[in-house]
DNA sequence: ATTTTGACTATGT
DNA sequence: AACATAGCCAAAA
């Protein structure tokens, strides 16, 4: 278990209901701008042992990323249930909630 | 040791 | 806005 990974697993166990994080966000904050591959891949192997909220993690589009129908359409109802924010089809992130934010003050 | 493979991304048309 | 392309990087083959 390398320090990042163990970065990436608190990061992800931070983001909360209602929120969701791109894969490069999580990766830059855990001190690797270029580690989104690495987080899809710890996603992928450490969800399920660590509980982390996987559903809360998307691509830099605002889109889901899973590729099969199964796990996206979970990924898309779990994300409805908790009443994730979205515009033009999109999910919004944190870091682009906050730019919202700001926008409005 | 080398190649392939992704739940990715920034950039340029 | 949609698409192609180049980088990216660790794990698996």
């Amino acid at each position: 278990m390398t320090p990042f990974t163990e970065r990436v697993i608190q990061i992800i166990k931070c983001i909360p209901e209602g929120k969701v994080m791109t894969y490069g966000q999580i990766a830059k904050l855990a001190g690797s701008p270029r580690g989104a591959r690495q987080v899809v891949r710890i996603l992928h192997a450490m969800s399920k042992k660590y509980h982390l909220p996987w559903h809360r993690v998307i691509n830099a589009k605002g889109e889901i990323a899973i590729m099969d129908d199964e796990g996206s359409h979970m990924q898309s109802f779990l994300l409805q249930a908790e009443g994730v924010l979205i515009t033009d089809q999109r999910y919004i992130s944190l870091a682009d909630y906050q730019y919202q934010m700001e926008e409005h003050a």
